[in-house]
DNA sequence: GTAGTAAGTCAACAGGTGATGACAACCCTG
DNA sequence: CAGGGTTGTCATCACCTGTTGACTTACTAC
């Protein structure tokens, strides 16, 4: 027997969030060569064309993905905030429990596509404007970028192993330890010089 | 470079060569989605069909480029060594000048296609053998796992990094520098508990 | 020189991709 | 009720992908 849905309630809105979300969900998974837009559009239970219409192409579905408000402000709140916590910060970030709205992802989606021709630009770009650029303003002292730089590595490479080997560990104080060592990496690497 | 005249000498070793030297060129700057057979075979100088014909199919020349024995030996030398020396070893790999045979290539082949739903199973095996296992076996004392996994974050980032922005400096007072940091972060990341 | 085989070439295939335009259902306004 | 604009559906296009099989060319052994 097959349950009979409403067919789509007919909310232009609704729909568009529901594309965001699943184009955000399997980029954070997959890149943007291997998510496809009927992938997308099954993942939102939507029309693939309605993709297209809504987002104009692929392309312009990922450039909105990048640069969804709450991510932006998100990354802003991090690398904009108080100098003195932002080792704290970043540990806990990288350390962030799994979850829809999730800072971890943001960076997955942007260093999972990194090696597509058609995405890499606008992903180089968003790196440097949202994360580079704040870190290295705040900084003070010679070689800002380059000590900018050495935290985006750091990050980088604790997302990736992360969204490779799942989390570190459950155990609370283990993990307590491993926040504590990647405060200490991070706070070396800002002091860089 | 490939000559063009006479058409192609009939040396289905130097083609094979050709192929995979092409393959792994191009892998390290794209991904396994991204680069195209005949995009490997244009730029080998081959007829497209001879890459299936010797390699079999597209995933079976990835796994090939994969395990080239040059790349295993490298990676075995650099992990497999003293581990008094490792933090050294690693630094001057990451910071590793440009060439054709550079073990930076050898993990970016591995990054860039760690998103792809074909090959994302292969590199996740070879970094699994070839990097964490050989680290975790040379340290000893508690958790040598996360502290591999900590060493193995700390590569990642800082190669991504340089795929994405270039060599860090080309100012060799500012290189020594930036060495003597990764090897800090280094052995602190061997040392986590 | 001639057969046999290795090496390279070419055209085509089936399948998948992003994108489009015509159509149908719906809702809100008069 | 009738209109127009919005929202969703469907079939299809042109293109690109990996792969294959039939063909031609070159080399080697007899």
């Amino acid at each position: 027997m097959v349950a009979i849905y409403p067919p789509r309630p007919r909310n232009a809105e609704a729909t568009k969030a529901a594309i965001m979300a699943a184009a955000r969900g399997l980029f954070a998974r997959g890149s943007y060569d291997t998510v496809g837009i009927r992938e997308i559009a099954g993942e939102a239970g939507v029309d693939p064309a309605l993709v297209s219409r809504y987002f104009g192409s692929k392309e312009d579905l990922f450039a909105a993905v990048l640069n969804r408000p709450e991510k932006i402000e998100r990354i802003a709140d991090l690398f904009g905030g108080d100098a003195a916590t932002l080792a704290e910060r970043t540990a806990d970030m990288i350390l962030e429990e799994p979850g829809d709205e999730n800072t971890v992802d943001d960076f997955l989606i942007m260093l999972n596509s990194i090696a597509s021709a058609t995405a890499s630009g606008m992903v180089r770009e968003t790196i440097l404007e949202r994360c580079d650029r704040p870190v290295a303003a705040m900084l003070d002292g010679p070689h800002a970028e380059i000590r900018a730089r050495m935290l985006g590595a750091l990050i980088i490479g604790h997302i990736m192993n992360r969204a490779m080997w799942g989390e570190l560990s459950e155990d609370p104080a283990l993990r307590a330890r491993v926040r504590e060592r990647i405060v200490e990496q991070v706070r070396l690497s800002l002091s860089a010089l």
